[in-house]
DNA sequence: TGGTTACATGGTCATTTTACCATATAGCCA
DNA sequence: TGGCTATATGGTAAAATGACCATGTAACCA
């Protein structure tokens, strides 16, 4: 393929990689706690320890978080804060739907 | 489930509809030609027609797009173009990504 | 009216994703 | 050393995604 579609499967492959509820979940713990230990994730998004270790190397095979082991823990952090700048615009998008679905609701 | 989950499922099922190489490259595309028809989406990105409208419903449904029929053609285009201003952070994990590969392969 | 163009939708199959269980690995401590 | 804690990984089954073909629908035109 082009040089163009190159850049299209990295751009999807990061957000694939963001666009998980838990996932979501996990990088605003880290984008607020700066650090977090899988273990506090595991408490925080409540599903099986390995599926939240399964999620966290997702993240960090997009490049997205990094990771720092201490001890018997290990602890991770996102690389690029700035992805938490996108929530805004999204919220926006949210909000927009939910007037069109107020919209839909009113006009019968 | 809580009401924190309620709000990371809503924004992955908006990351999940930009999380396509053929609908970023749509999406793009919107954003330079401000509407674009899906005659001419189906050209850019070489699939299927059935495919690419498909592509078209899941931007539509996730209200990243709206659309706007003329004669016999749609034409759609962003309802948030805010939508744009991530891939540049996106772009700065890309860039980091290749760094960190480099230094894998240098480090032998 | 009949044919053509533009788009949407239903169906199907292959691929990918996700979750959990079981298990491996490695540090810590008694 | 043996057992416990924290994390990672392999396996598997269910669900979601994606691509194409076939077909439906609506506008346009000869």
């Amino acid at each position: 393929m082009n040089k163009k579609m190159k850049i299209y499967e990295m751009r999807a492959n990061i957000l694939k990689a963001m666009a998980h509820p838990s996932r979501l979940m996990m990088i605003d713990a880290m984008s607020k706690g700066g650090e977090v230990c899988v273990c506090d994730l595991v408490d925080l998004v409540g599903s099986d320890q390995s599926t939240v270790s399964k999620h966290l190397g997702i993240l960090k095979q997009a490049g997205l978080v990094e990771d720092r082991k201490e001890g018997q823990k290990s602890f991770y952090r996102l690389t690029r804060p700035c992805v938490m700048d996108f929530f805004g615009c999204i919220e926006r998008v949210m909000q927009e739907n939910l007037k069109e679905q107020q919209k839909v609701l009113a006009e019968r």
